[in-house]
DNA sequence: CCGGGTTATGGTTGACATGACTATAACCCT
DNA sequence: AGGGTTATAGTCATGTCAACCATAACCCGG
């Protein structure tokens, strides 16, 4: 057994018996397409620290909650928007001083939503704004605390979660015809994809899309009328759309 | 804009109804594969609350140190094993009431270890033994707090990290044949692999395992000998083996 | 030593998925 | 009416994968 000298250094400042006190926060990834781009939507703070800095959305969890539902109540606070297709949690964040003001850890949500119009900066933001994600990713967009990375896993994550499951049309409206969906893929994955192929893919798959009888109007260039299309509720573990694999097999 | 004393009240240590405090704690489900099932390594608490019961290991984040550091240094308290080839955060959790005493956040951790003969328990357990998965997933083994959720949501991860990364030699030793290697597949999902067209995926991907020159000996039943290989360091973001399908594609 | 049992490994085949490409349909505009 | 544009259908070659059969190399008990 170690006498009192003996313990080490780390044990110094740490008294097992008594349990460090945290801050619990969440914070709020919100994705959505916007003219052809993946956007994430960032408030600029109104407070210290970090004044006047790009940050996400976020907010102190409530002993009261649980974490999905704090998550929940910040994306209203922040966008108005009550339910996202999906708000699922990714990540936790607790390096030490990654908060100037005290122990803090975060625990991040990824909420993809349909181009939301206008967003409102909400109480405690200064302004509000949908920024493309690769001014972030770039770093021409520095963020407050630890965002940037949290950011960069959030895309990460949304990334895989268009493979495995049926997120696109959770960026898409009520009806959507297949360009817009397929334009949904190009901007996550940064790839592009053969048109009719992918309708080949995603028509196969049973119960993904639902034919409706209606046609989108053609766009300003003209063009053949799209088949308007609404959500399935069924899709299975795989999404019918794999992503491209940069392969070099064999040489 | 704000003054000096309103900047400095924000940093003032918190004021707890403002921010209210929680003890964050870092849990982590150690799987391994023992007599060709999925194990978990479990505790028996020593302490209140739920003293005696089973539990996985876990404690307190310090304000020093990372939730992954704090993970690994659980890893090492509660097992002596200082890494992992697998380490993965999966989860937080914050349900209001799940710690009776007070409010608790858990950060979850993932860790894949090799068959480990015989585990001790650690300081704060009364026990320590290895479970088959299957006896909590069944509901046969109850645990304390959430942690039959968090064991569950681990498997789940898994099983997808299992198919998207190289994992699988995580379970095994240093050198192993083809047939422990297809056993990892068959235990973590529950399914059966033809053995031969196993070898054919994994030997086709380049630099995912090694044949070394030497074979193992046969086992009891008789049989050739396999061939051993260890674990190379490459492997795509696709692992070469994908999970089977439950496909029902046409009706 | 022989022959059956067992496991490992190699090879074949057919169904299916996928990417590249071409052809046609249905709209826009001037 | 005709050219431009987009959507959708079809074709073809290639690759992947599961199912299956065959053979090799070990064990064991006679």
């Amino acid at each position: 057994m170690k006498t009192r000298t003996e313990v080490d250094e780390s044990l110094v400042d740490y008294d097992p018996s008594q349990f460090p006190p945290f801050a619990v926060t969440v914070d709020v990834v919100i994705l959505t397409m916007s003219e052809g781009a993946l956007n994430v939507l960032l408030v600029r703070r109104g407070q210290a620290p970090f004044e006047g800095e790009w940050a996400i959305p976020g907010g102190f969890k409530r002993p009261s909650e649980t974490l999905n539902e704090a998550a929940k109540r910040e994306l209203g606070e922040e966008t108005g928007v009550d339910a996202a297709r999906l708000l699922a949690q990714f990540g936790a964040y607790g390096d030490p001083g990654r908060d100037p003001r005290m122990n803090v850890v975060t625990v991040a949500y990824l909420a993809v939503l349909r181009d939301v119009g206008v967003v409102v900066a909400g109480s405690d933001a200064a302004d509000a704004s949908l920024v493309p994600v690769f001014e972030v990713l770039s770093g021409r967009v520095k963020l407050a605390f630890d965002h940037e990375q949290i950011v960069r896993d959030a895309i990460a994550r949304v990334r895989i979660e268009l493979e495995v499951s049926g997120i696109a049309t959770a960026f898409v409206g009520a009806t959507f015809t297949l360009a817009e969906l397929r334009a949904v893929y190009e901007a996550v994955w940064g790839v592009q994809l053969d048109g009719a192929n992918f309708r080949r893919s995603i028509v196969a798959e049973n119960g993904w899309v639902i034919a409706t009888k209606r046609r989108a109007l053609s766009g300003a260039a003209g063009g053949k009328p799209a088949e308007l299309f609404r959500a399935g509720q069924l899709w299975k573990h795989g999404g019918p759309i794999r992503r491209p694999q940069i392969s070099q097999k064999r040489t």
